[in-house]
DNA sequence: TCCATTTGACCCTG
DNA sequence: CAGGGTCAAATGGA
């Protein structure tokens, strides 16, 4: 509310001030009062999310919040275990709109049967091939790195390895194709699909199929999970997103897979900004000044 | 030398 | 037949 009333005043200054205001000043402002109702914004969507999420608390999901203010829009994925402390810390309150989305839908299709060998083309070895029939499909929306490296995906804790890229019918940008790295060594069969979205090229669209067998996280890897001489292969296409941008990314892979297969899929909306900004809304909520 | 990425070709699906 | 998913050789980096 604080942030609310500072903008007001803001408003108050800029309208008095209006006349003499020379056009730099002006826009100036008109940043600064977008800028501190963009975060009073954000602060209450946040804690909306968190509110209205607690049922997420029951479930073993990563919490996704998508939340704008302005043009700025930003991304939160948040562990459910972590939920409740946010919540508290941020002393929940007022009632607003979640933007939490769980949606079902259907997944995949029976394989066919050993999907018969083919002689390719003019190829002489068969090759085996199998397509739509991971069983499980999830898309999740999530924002990409505006720093550094922004082609690279987000990170899910999980090593992937890119085995094919191609041009998508209508997208601007290719659509990246991601095995688990540990496929030959545990027959994980986990992929993932990554591609930005027209309309805003910070944001990935990810759709992942099939679960994880091998239990081999990129940062946290567990030698227990691994065979002694399984090697942990260092981060292919992680971005380190979760943790060195502060973003408490739970295990997506095991929130959306791990518990049962269940052919639940997720859609979310991600809006986005500077994940590095989102690290310091999120984790500034509780000692916040209210300033900015 | 090993491993990941790139990329053109193959081929499955609708 | 077109579009999309996968394969695998070539390439490059550690």
């Amino acid at each position: 509310m604080s942030m609310v009333f500072h903008g007001l005043i803001l408003v108050k200054e800029l309208e008095s001030s209006l006349p003499e205001k020379s056009p730099e000043s002006l826009s100036a402002s008109l940043d600064e009062i977008a800028k501190t109702f963009g975060d009073a914004n954000e602060r209450l969507k946040i804690l909306l999310a968190i509110k209205n999420s607690e049922t997420a608390l029951n479930q073993s999901k990563p919490v996704m919040i998508a939340h704008a203010s302005g043009s700025d829009q930003m991304l939160m994925q948040i562990e459910p275990s972590l939920m409740q402390e946010y919540w508290l810390r941020c002393g929940g309150s007022t009632s607003y709109q979640t933007q939490l989305m769980t949606v079902d839908g259907g997944g995949g299709r029976n394989l066919t049967a050993g999907e018969e060998s083919r002689a390719g083309g003019g190829s002489s070895t068969p090759r085996q091939r199998r397509r739509k029939d991971e069983g499980e499909e999830q898309t999740v929306l999530v924002a990409a790195l505006r720093t550094g490296n922004t082609d690279l995906p987000p990170d899910d804790n999980h090593t992937w390895r890119k085995y094919g890229q191609k041009e998508i019918l209508g997208s601007r940008y290719p659509r990246a194709y991601y095995r688990c790295t540990h496929q030959k060594l545990y027959n994980c069969p986990a992929k993932k699909q990554v591609q930005r979205l027209n309309d805003d090229p910070y944001t990935f669209r990810v759709t992942y199929r099939g679960s994880h067998t091998c239990h081999i996280y990129s940062t946290a890897p567990t030698a227990s999970a691994a065979a002694p001489t399984a090697p942990v292969s260092s981060t292919t296409v992680t971005t380190s997103h979760s943790v060195d941008n502060g973003l408490a990314v739970l295990d997506m892979d095991d929130a959306m897979f791990g518990s049962g297969g269940i052919g639940t899929n997720m859609d979310f909306i991600f809006p986005l900004n500077d994940p590095h900004e989102h690290h310091h809304h999120r984790f500034r909520l509780d000692d916040d000044d209210g300033d900015k």
